[in-house]
Parts: structure tokens; C-alpha cells; sequence
DNA sequence: TTGAAAGCGCTAACAT
DNA sequence: ATGTTAGCGCTTTCAA
């Protein structure tokens, strides 16, 4: 049917192995004629071969794909890190295949095992839950993968993250040295590990700032049903204290639905408010430009997280976990 | 090593075929007795067995994932339609491939090729380019795959586009009939032939308003300089046309940026003007409730096309191509 | 009720 | 300078 390497060999008279020497590059280093090589390779090209790369990672045991598993592809925050990859990926000669957890602990489990059955060289991802019995599968069996964006403190794996406490300290520190007296934060996901340290990075800005903590100041989103969480929450909120001045954003959509909230209702909130974000979007800079804001290293974690994989990809036995931590860049008025 | 099933067949003193029956679930149908059934399956479990999809892929001459390739995988549109596409691909128990074309012809070709070297059982692109040699390959070869948001008008293939004129056309009379007199059109890539539909769609609108069409109001921007271009084309139109009333934007980004440029410069846009846009975004929902928007069914495009590919790959030889071309549903102010 | 063996398209060690 | 051959891990026909 398609065209083979056996087909080329056929119409060649010449064999397999010949062709497959050839067709790969090896065909000086393994000293065939000039013209059998340029036989072969005009011969392919002219029927246009191209070769099985399923029949090739067989035989060679291995394959050039990596996956990825994100939470959500739609996300901006994910869709930017998954073009990063897809690039670095691509520029390693590799292949990217793409699957979606949902933030579901079982579907990303579901999802490790199917794409470690296709056998793909290794695997990133940004995994939604605190300890995985498919992530420990991987460590026991050795292979390779990397966490992104969020970790799994109790694993010792290679991972890319960002230092969120340190950002979302530096961001509310901003708010009150800029004059802001309550500065409320607004979060989902409490129980995250990431949320849990940019939530903490606020509690100490707020306390190096000399003020109490309030817990009516502390306010939680339910991730599913946020769009309208966010009014009744902000409601409540303006409602009890009203001279709240600020707030922090533990993650991009928070303070998009709360931008919302604002126009909706009218509110002056660029002169009313100074406003922090973790991450950023294209809505936000437009809405608030003057929003301080910590401005993911997305792309960087993207590369980095393949560089680090295709490396241990590579080495395999002899590999030393990577940890890495990158900073974000602070987007602050007057600094 | 790994766990394979000659591995098992050598400590259950089995043989591979009987594994092999008996794990791909047609145990019971070949007869085998319930508990050699039970050894097996138990075992398989117990040491962690999965499958080599390679090797079955190559035994079985077909392989369980479909290919994606679009232009942007960061921008909201395509990542819409990833996350789509995704779902259901997963849905049918494939497996999604990405790749990442940049806009480029060549990259597109590349990528068309690689992705079939990896013997991708179908291919759904979002074309970049007018007419395309691995295209027309693909077809040459009878080879599933459907062309999604954009098509070749020359190609008889799978498409599932939107019906880009008559929204279009809709959008900009809503304009008029709101009382606009001059509604200027805010384009990119006017030789694509999508945008050609929307700005023909306009040019109806305008004419079937009993307006004359304007040089002037007719913008066109650089997409690859489009932020600073925005800035530039938005100030010379208000200088020249300082009575324009309304926007049509061919795309959200546009859209966008031209929301950004009102309210650096303070302008009561919300009042000021009337708009109307192909395609929605979060930002613009949040900037311009009142915008007019079409709202590409892109959930639905992805599923379709995924369905359409599916089928194709089923029946492959007797197999019509499918066109079809789905409707926006337009956001319009009472209406 | 189970097994032997061929074959999918390619690679690579080992001839010649 | 080129060919033979034995796999890679799985499916499936044909036997037993």
C-alpha cells in the first residue's frame, strides 16, 4: 500500500537495511556509494517517503513525544504555558500530546496512564491534586516527568514553579505603602498548595505593615460557581466593611469578575481602589492599568520545564532532580 | 523490564496469545475458562500491566490519535476551540496531538507531515494559507481530515466553518438601525478569505442602509504591529472622519485594542459610540456589555469537526465529505 | 480451551 | 559497499 521502506528497497533492488542507512543520514558514515545514496534519497523523494514513526520507536524503544496535562486548555494562564511548551517541544524535535484534566484528580491520573502507554519520552504537568498515586508510580518507575505552575511538596521531583509567597507579599506591602489601610484578598482554592502561599504572603504584608488581620477582609470564591459568588461575596463585603481600600487577587479571574462587578455597578473603582494582582491578563491591563501586578514568567516556565526534561529524558538513571523556583516580575507603579 | 505481556505469559507459563485475548477483553468470546480469565486479569493488575500502544498500533496498522494544528495556541479563539476539540477527541477515546503552525505556511506543511509520519488517524487543521501542497496530499492520499474555522474555497474537503457574511451583515445593520450613520469597519488580513466574508458583509450592510461606503472608514491593521498600528490608524480616523459613530471589528483583538485606546484617552466610548464584533471575549464582555457581538459557536465547531473526522476515519474509502456551516448567535441589544 | 507463528515497518549488530 | 537477520511488543490466523 503506502510507500515502505521495503517498497523503496524493492524497486531498487537493493535491501531494507541499505535504504534505512541511507534514508536516515548514515549513509557516508557507513561508506555507500555516492550513487546508491543519491539513488535512494531521489527515489524516496520522488515517491514521497515518509517513514513510520511508529515502526521506528519500536524498534528504537523509544519514542519523540512528550505530553502535557493542564487543568484547562481555555484558561489563558494554561494556553500560554502550553504554547511555550508546544514550542520548545517542537524546537527539540519532539512531538506534543495535549490532555486536559479538568481539575480532576482522576481524569489526570486517567490521563498519565494512557499517555505513558503511548509511550511518550516524558511528561509535564501542572497537577491539580496533593499526592498522586499515578505521580508516585512515575518516581518508583523512574520516569521522566516534570510538575509545573503548582507542586507536591512530599515528592521529590523536578518541578517549576514561581515563588508566590514572596510576589503576593511584595504586591500587598505595595498596597499599603501606597496608603491602603484594609486591603482585602480575594482567592479560590484555599486548600491549594500555591493559593495557600500567596494567601500567606499577604498575612504577612498585612502584619509587617503593623495591622490586624480581619477575617471578614479574607474573602473565598467557590471556583465553579465564581461568576456569581463574586457578587454576592462583594456585596457582603462592601456592605460590612465599607472602608475597605484594597484588595489583592490570589489568581486573574478573581479580579476580572470583581472589574466586572465594578463597571456593573457604576463604581469609580480606578480612583476608589488600588488593586493587586498574581498574574495578569489582557483584560486586566486594559480595565486597570494601574492594577500592581506579578506578572507570571509563563513562557519562561514553559521552557524551562522542557529543558529540564528533555535532560533528564537523556540521562534517565544518572539524573539529579531540578527544583527550580523563578521569580515573577512585579509590575508596580513607581518602581 | 517493563511489564509486557510475554512477561506475563512466561510467569503464568501462558501463552502470549492467551494474554493477549484475554486482556483485550475477548476472553469470555474465545471460550477461555473463567479461571484462566481470572489468573490472568488479576495478575495483569497486580504487576501494573499497560499495554504498549505502540506496538499495538503498529500490529494493528492504525493508531487512536487524531492531530490538531492551529495557528495560535495562546490566543482565546484557538484555545477555545483546543479545549473543545480535546474533549472530544478524548471522548472517543483518542488521543490529542497539537501543534502549534505560528501563522506559517511552512510550518503548517511541516507540521501536516510530521504529524502524519506519526500515523495520526486524522488531522483537523485551521488552515493558515490560501491552497497547500500537503492539503492537497492529504486528499490525493484519501486521508481523513477537516479544515475548521477557515477553508480553501478550491478544496472539496471536510469543513466546518461559521457563516461569517450574513452575521456580519446582521451586526452592522443592528448598527445602523441603533441610529449610526457612520460606522467605520476595523479589519486585519483582509486577503484571508474569512475576513473577505466579514468585510463583505459589511459593505451589504452599509449599502442596504442607503449610506455610501467610505475609504476612509475602512481601517485596515498591521496584524504583526497591531498594537502600536491601533494607536496610529484610530488617531488618523478621528481626525479625518470626526463624526464616526461606529465601530465594526472584524476581530476581538482589534476590538480590544481599540477599547484600550478610549480609555488611555479618557473617552466616554460607552456612550460615544456603538459596536459590534466577531467573536467575544471576557475582556470585551467586561469593557463593552453593549457591544453587538457574534458569538462563534466554538465548543460546537470543535465538537463537530471531531465528529465529522471520526466518521471519516470509520468509513474512509466511501466516505462524503461533509461541509457544513454553522450560525453564529448574535448578541444584540434588544433583540 | 490454549498455543505457535507470522507479520506490522523499522533498526542495527553482524555478516559478506 | 551492501545484504541477512533478529528483534521491538502486539494482534490474529490457523492448529492442536
Amino acid at each position: 500500500m503506502g510507500i515502505s521502506l521495503k517498497s523503496i528497497a524493492d524497486d531498487l533492488s537493493l535491501s531494507k537495511a541499505t535504504v534505512s542507512w541511507i534514508l536516515s543520514g548514515k549513509g557516508e558514515e557507513k561508506g555507500f556509494s555516492a550513487a546508491t545514496i543519491k539513488q535512494v534519497t531521489d527515489y524516496a523523494r520522488k515517491v514521497g517517503y515518509t517513514p513510520n514513526l511508529i515502526a521506528r520507536s519500536l524498534s528504537m524503544g523509544y519514542t519523540k513525544t512528550i505530553g502535557l496535562i493542564i487543568p484547562s486548555i481555555s484558561d489563558t494562564f494554561y494556553s500560554q504555558m502550553a504554547q511555550s511548551v508546544e514550542a520548545s517541544v517542537s524546537s527539540y524535535g519532539y512531538v506534543l500530546i495535549l490532555g486536559s484534566s479538568e481539575g480532576d484528580e482522576t481524569k489526570e491520573q486517567q490521563l498519565i496512564r494512557s499517555l505513558r502507554s503511548q509511550q511518550v519520552a516524558g511528561l509535564i504537568i501542572a497537577p491539580t491534586n496533593k499526592s498522586d498515586k499515578a505521580i508516585s508510580m512515575m518516581l518508583h518507575d523512574n520516569f521522566p516527568f516534570v510538575l509545573i505552575d503548582r507542586y507536591i511538596p512530599e515528592l521529590r521531583s523536578n518541578y517549576v514553579i514561581v515563588d508566590n509567597e514572596n510576589s503576593s507579599y511584595s504586591l500587598v506591602r505595595h498596597l499599603y505603602s501606597s496608603g491602603c489601610r484594609r486591603v482585602a484578598v480575594i482567592t479560590t482554592d484555599m486548600h491549594l498548595y500555591v493559593m495557600g502561599k500567596r494567601i500567606s504572603g499577604y498575612r504577612k504584608a498585612v502584619l509587617d505593615s503593623g495591622l490586624p488581620l480581619e477575617d471578614r477582609l479574607c474573602v473565598e470564591i467557590d471556583r465553579n460557581t465564581y461568576i456569581e459568588d463574586v457578587k454576592d461575596k462583594m456585596n457582603r463585603l462592601l456592605d460590612e466593611v465599607p472602608d475597605v481600600d484594597g484588595f489583592f487577587f490570589t489568581t486573574h479571574y478573581l479580579a476580572e469578575e470583581v472589574m466586572r462587578y465594578f463597571i456593573m455597578h457604576g463604581t469609580d473603582y480606578r480612583h476608589k481602589f488600588r488593586f493587586a494582582c498574581i498574574h495578569s491578563t489582557r483584560a486586566l491591563d486594559i480595565l486597570s492599568p494601574e492594577m500592581a501586578r506579578a506578572m507570571m514568567p509563563i513562557t519562561d516556565m514553559g521552557r524551562k520545564s522542557v529543558d529540564i526534561l528533555i535532560e533528564n529524558i537523556s540521562s534517565r538513571d544518572d539524573f539529579d532532580q531540578k527544583e527550580l523556583i523563578l521569580d515573577n516580575t512585579l509590575l508596580m507603579e513607581g518602581i
